[in-house]
DNA sequence: ATGAAAGCGCTAACAT
DNA sequence: ATGTTAGCGCTTTCAT
């Protein structure tokens, strides 16, 4: 908008003081200011406080670009998650920020909102800015995927596990987690329970549901009722799943799990009497709504930590193609109970 | 950690093709390269598409610091913010990352983890890197500020005004909603509440203790207990407000007013019956916890926006010292009622 | 211990 | 329309 900038040619914005300026304001040459610059040792107490007032007195700060061009690295790390309002998501990048920061990198954060194609154009997007790249609970398809684990820069993938796919991994257990949670309820004698899902798109998703498909064999009937792991649409998605008469849900996540309930105590069916709930993550929520819900505590820490040790690592050049995983457990609260007679159905 | 990397002197880490290769291999000059790369337009179509193929068949990629060294900016916007699981500020953060992508920039973002020294160290280790820095809720002192202000830097406050600190500013005027939820309270009949109180850095716990001090002379009794805007703190608070007797509880934020909540339940305290609660943020949990929360509808799109236009303003290089409010609205739901007789003090 | 100078990869002014 | 080339600001080798 601005056209009064036009005047200089080759305008430099948020022009400071240079490295060269510094030299001459402490009559030294530019090697020895970036030597104070830099730490590298050697150089004269004397010169380095002359050097270090000059800075002080021109308020210079070192050019990022300059510095990155000349080192062959901006030491960004990238990160990519399908949902920035997902508190979960934040847990991890908090961690993941952490380890970062402690050597040095810094943290550039884009959303896909959800969409696997912009999901990957923001990978190649953000690609040329970044030392690494780590991608929450991608969406990418496996093709993608792959083109991205052919490319030199090194990329972490957190809960999102894919077959024929050549990058490490940091993940939980999503669906021996939902087995467990299946053989809680079905130890006490839920026969018919319905999945309320998260979007199709998810990996834990698929790894939960085939957790489901999986306690079928120890005689626990499951249905799949689609919904989007959030409260709005678990709250929606209830009517539907009290169509099936269960004796119990299972909701993608603690989010959902709270729509449900919502749902239910606006129909006046009491939890865990009536019938049983279950999340998936253990937020803190979970522990103080009403009834404390059952859930299965999803280590956001340690998969924080996991994904950026497996980062540092690559970023080593180490080749790692594990998976490592972190482990879920098992919170039995308040919100299951011994199967009821199946409540009416709403419908 | 790895020794082997030492062999080439002045290694460059991620070498990939440059654009000289990709001139080369295209038959043309690093200029005509440069051309087709930033859409300068005039690039015979031949020459374009030979240019193409070079640049896929070398797998090239622009590297991002020469580019911003060349250009004389990176692109980066630094969002500082002090609690990266409070998901209010990724509301926020979500917004402006909107804006901010449509425009071209990226946003690199950090955490002060509610500390202020770190704060200031965060942002002035950040600046170097980015066009603009945006902070959160800051906590940075008036002196701190006043720092940043005078620094060419494009600076940004939202959800904190400082006299005297000449920075544009996008906010919600907590003092005024805060004193609305009181006259709401009030002419409910109630005449004592209790404050739960926030963060005492955080310019909104002051501005909402403010607010509550106003009320007084509408005859409100209002007393401040302290607590740190979280589920847990609040929960551990809550015996102490009950000490004073109140008839309504004001929670700094809803995820304090949820561990009142609950804490409130585990004591057999009915809402709104014996107590009135009220929160603050509508976050979406508020209307799905029983009973549903009265809050303040704090608008995180709307500030999002906001803190971007005057980003974009400042980048554009319009002085804009502004203070530009969001609205907030006030949200009656279930969990206030008429003033009943005051509770027993459970201590 | 210090300085001179050669790049790092890209953009854009200038020349053709 | 295209090529040549001079920087952008910093780091580091090499020479002293």
């Amino acid at each position: 908008m601005s056209e009064s900038a036009r005047q200089r040619k080759r305008q430099t914005p948020k022009s400071g003081a240079t490295i060269r300026m510094v030299a001459k304001e402490a009559g030294v040459s530019t090697a020895t200011v970036s030597r104070v610059l830099t730490q590298s040792g050697t150089v004269k107490p004397e010169l380095e406080e002359r050097v270090r007032r000059a800075i002080e007195a021109l308020g210079y700060e070192p050019n990022a670009a300059a510095r990155g061009l000349s080192n062959g690295s901006l030491r960004n790390i990238g990160i990519i998650m399908p949902d920035m309002t997902n508190p979960y998501f934040f847990h991890v990048v908090d961690q993941v920020t952490r380890g970062a920061s402690e050597d040095g990198y810094r943290v550039l954060m884009a959303s896909s909102y959800g969409n696997p194609d912009q999901e990957l154009a923001t990978a190649l997007e953000l690609r040329p800015q970044v030392d690494g790249l780590i991608l929450l609970s991608s969406r990418i398809g496996a093709s993608g995927l792959r083109e991205l684990a052919r490319a030199k820069t090194p990329t972490v993938l957190v809960n999102r596990v894919e077959q024929g796919v050549d990058l490490p991994v940091a993940a939980v257990d999503h669906m021996a987690a939902t087995m467990q949670l299946c053989g809680h309820l079905f130890s006490l004698g839920h026969r018919k329970v319905v999945y309320l899902s998260g979007s199709t798109l998810s990996w834990q998703d698929q790894e939960r549901w085939k957790g489901m498909l999986m306690a079928r064999h120890m005689g626990l009937e499951t249905v799949r009722v689609e919904s989007e792991g959030t409260i709005e649409s678990a709250y929606e998605a209830m009517d539907r799943a009290l169509g099936f008469k269960p004796t119990a849900i299972v909701a993608f996540n603690d989010l959902a799990a709270v729509g449900a309930l919502s749902r239910l105590q606006d129909l006046g069916i009491s939890v865990p009497d009536q019938m049983s709930l279950t999340g998936f993550d253990d937020i803190p929520l979970s522990r103080h709504i009403q009834p404390h819900l059952t859930t299965v505590h999803s280590p956001t820490r340690e998969l924080g930590d996991l994904a950026w040790n497996l980062m540092s690592q690559s970023l080593a050049g180490e080749a790692n193609l594990e998976v490592r995983y972190a482990l879920a457990e098992l919170i039995l609260r308040d919100s299951t109970g011994p199967a009821a007679r199946s409540v009416a159905s709403i419908q």
